[in-house]
DNA sequence: GCGACAG
DNA sequence: ATCTTGTCGC
């Protein structure tokens, strides 16, 4: 079994470290996104960063690591389960982002340190959590019109934002992840957004982790 | 005790 | 997350 008070234990230390003032000066030249799949047998975790050329967003580099699973999936304590993949990717890169969007919770979280913030802090780097489900907290409704917001609450504190990424599709939840403003998060999600229920950076890299047709075609096109 | 629960 | 067919709507 897993002992897991001793992680628990570990985000809250951690968390405290996490800084949420922006870390980067303008202008940003590349962005990534990151995004962790899972092979058929559920035991190999597959680890996928894309490097995006800013404003272009076209995808520049990207690397994908394959590493053996380890922990199931406990809510959480999903950093604890994606990040060595995580971490195997981001070593092999060549090209260093100056911010990541990465796909799950920043501090919107219940120990404050979801996996977009713990990997943030890992490589100290600032970092955004763009997840696609509620982990904890309250909100609104939010307006059925494109960038209609509420705010995610805990108690009297401000988790992040529900944020209408697109019409007729479930919002995003947007959270700091480490050196950055939840302000200037949000700005920048939707900097990087080009008609698609999710911003350019995640969306490259779910196509990478998963082999979705995005990617299938890109592949395709470049060999040609 | 029951429901909720990122990926 | 993954597997998986058809179906509805823009």
């Amino acid at each position: 079994m897993i002992d897991c008070r001793i992680m628990i234990a570990e985000q809250k230390e951690k968390a405290a470290q996490i800084i949420t003032r922006d870390q980067f000066s303008e202008p940003i030249s590349l962005i990534a996104g990151a995004d962790v799949g899972f092979e058929q047998s559920g035991q190999v975790t597959r680890a996928a960063i894309a490097i995006l050329a800013y404003p272009s967003l076209t995808l520049v580099e990207y690397k994908i690591a394959r590493i053996k699973t380890t922990m199931p999936y406990i809510p959480g304590l999903l950093s604890f389960r994606e990040l060595p993949a995580l971490l195997a990717a981001w070593q092999s890169l060549i090209l260093k982002p100056q911010l990541i969007m990465v796909d799950g919770h920043g501090i919107s979280h219940p120990r404050r340190l979801g996996v977009a913030s713990h990997f943030g802090l890992t490589i100290g780097l600032p970092t955004i959590g763009v997840a696609k489900k509620r982990l904890c907290g309250e909100s609104l409704p939010v307006a059925n019109e494109i960038a209609s917001k509420q705010p995610l609450f805990d108690n009297d504190e401000q988790l992040g934002w529900v944020w209408r990424s697109k019409l007729r599709c479930n919002p995003l939840y947007i959270s700091v992840g480490h050196k950055i403003s939840l302000s200037t998060a949000c700005m920048w999600v939707e900097r990087c957004m080009r008609g698609y229920r999710l911003p350019e950076p995640t969306r490259w890299a779910d196509a990478i982790a998963s082999g979705r047709p995005l990617f299938l075609r890109w592949l395709a096109q470049k060999s040609e």
